[in-house]
DNA sequence: TTAGGGTTAG
């Protein structure tokens, strides 16, 4: 009796220790705890599994799994679900694939959570249809699903492009027996401004205001976000002050949406009070923020401005990525200084990013617009992957460039491959061939985009 | 175990 009294005030100190991530302490504590007789248990090691799956590493978790082994106490459901919620974090689906099977050949039957950690986990890595055949597992074998299975499969939903699923999940809650909560609020107002459906999310959010739940700093931030998408920008940063004023701190997802949309809206003034507002507050910035920050000065034409923000990157210890220099090569693009924003797409390529698709596409409208569409087709065949950004910018160039017939022929390899192309560009090769008395071509163009409209109407 | 950020044309 008194054995399993010590373990428990033991489990007690570990789990506070782990806590406050003194993870030498609590090694320290066991060992201690072992000398005077007081042994560890399952307990034990599911609060260290837990705590090294997210403050350490799994790797080290692992070995807290293998000591566990050698000291005789069997892993459990709880210490799979520690493992498989590691995974997950980082993106291994197959450690977490590999758990739930070894679960399961184990004899520890999977519980509630396992099934909603490997939902999460496949519908994170792309994976969705896989996701949902574990959501209809879960029901099939007797578990019930919880408040948070919906959540993930609402968000899941959302995710990969299954908006209609995720609304009518949201909808059947009560038929479930559920009542939405914050999270759930969150995932659908998200999910509904990411898919352009404002209308079916301003009356979440009204269901959400009359449901008497109290909002907390994500929420207020997915509001700001719902504002600015609806080009309520004033209602947007009253929505931010109002948060301050209920006592939330604005971290530095808050200040970065509210940064970037008054950015977007060339508001840089507005920014930039809020910026140093962010600075003076130590909000925590962070490299997204820094890349918003840098957008800010390259809408300015600013570019020594967004080089100097890129040595405080540095010097904060951290490295640009594809944002920073797509935001970059864009920015040099416009204010007109291509040989710039081609040094930055090298140096994005022998950092080990690779040739990013925005940046390529902001290069070749920059040199189209520079009149260098040759060098522009250059940097096309360098492309693996191109869209419709792509071809628009080089059809638009070439049509600058009085090309018309050239561009016709990227054209017509578009509408072959169902690639869309603005419809101004069409208009562009149209008007340049019938102007130039290129009429037949004109006329084949015409037919072309008559057909590849047509088909897409079809499917 | 579940929720939030940043880049390109017209």
């Amino acid at each position: 009796m008194r054995g399993r009294f010590s373990t428990q005030l033991l489990n007690v100190c570990i789990a506070s220790l782990c806590k406050v991530r003194k993870f030498e302490k609590a090694e320290v504590v066991i060992v201690d705890g072992i000398r005077v007789g007081c042994l560890p248990d399952v307990v034990t090691y599911n609060t260290l599994i837990a705590a090294y799956c997210r403050f350490v590493g799994l790797d080290q978790a692992y070995l807290i799994l293998r000591r566990m082994r050698e000291a005789g106490i069997k892993p459990d459901v709880i210490t799979y679900n520690s493992l498989m919620a590691g995974a997950s974090r980082c993106h291994l689906l197959s450690y977490c694939r590999l758990l739930f099977e070894e679960m399961n050949k184990n004899g520890i039957e999977p519980d509630e959570w396992s099934y909603n950690t490997l939902m999460h986990c496949l519908f994170s890595c792309g994976c969705p249809e896989e996701a949902i055949q574990i959501f209809s597992q879960m029901t099939s074998k007797n578990i019930t699903p919880s408040i948070v299975s919906y959540n993930t499969l609402i968000a899941g939903y959302f995710k990969s492009g299954r908006a209609v699923n995720a609304i009518m999940t949201f909808r059947r809650l009560q038929k479930f027996g559920f009542s939405p909560e914050l999270v759930t609020y969150n995932i659908m107002l998200d999910g509904l401004v990411k898919s352009g459906k404002l209308g079916q999310a301003r009356r979440v959010l009204q269901e959400f205001r009359e449901s008497g739940l109290v909002p907390n700093a994500v929420i207020y931030t997915t509001v700001m976000k719902f504002c600015f998408r609806s080009k309520k920008f004033d209602h947007g940063v009253d929505v931010f002050y109002e948060m301050m004023g209920k006592g939330y701190t604005a971290d530095v997802f808050a200040y970065c949406a509210v940064i970037s949309a008054l950015v977007k809206k060339g508001k840089t003034e507005d920014a930039r009070f809020f910026a140093q507002q962010m600075f003076r507050k130590g909000a925590g910035v962070d490299l997204a923020c820094y890349n918003a920050l840098i957008y800010a000065h390259c809408k300015e034409r600013n570019m020594n401005a967004a080089l100097q923000m890129v040595n405080e990157i540095e010097e904060c210890g951290m490295e640009s990525d594809e944002y920073t220099y797509s935001t970059l090569v864009d920015g040099f693009c416009k204010s007109g200084d291509v040989d710039s924003a081609w040094n930055q797409l090298r140096a994005m390529e022998i950092s080990g990013l690779g040739m990013n698709l925005v940046a390529c596409n902001s290069l070749i409208d920059g040199l189209c617009k520079a009149g260098r569409v040759n060098h522009a087709i250059h940097v096309l065949k360098m492309m693996k992957i191109r869209d419709s950004f792509t071809y628009s910018a080089l059809i638009h160039g070439l049509c600058k460039a009085r090309r018309f017939r050239a561009a016709a022929a990227f054209l017509f390899n578009c509408l072959e491959n169902g690639t869309n192309v603005l419809r101004s560009a069409q208009r562009a090769v149209l008007h340049g061939l019938r102007c130039s008395g290129f009429r037949k071509d004109a006329k084949k163009v015409r037919v072309a985009i008559w057909k590849a409209g047509f088909l897409n109407y079809k499917s």
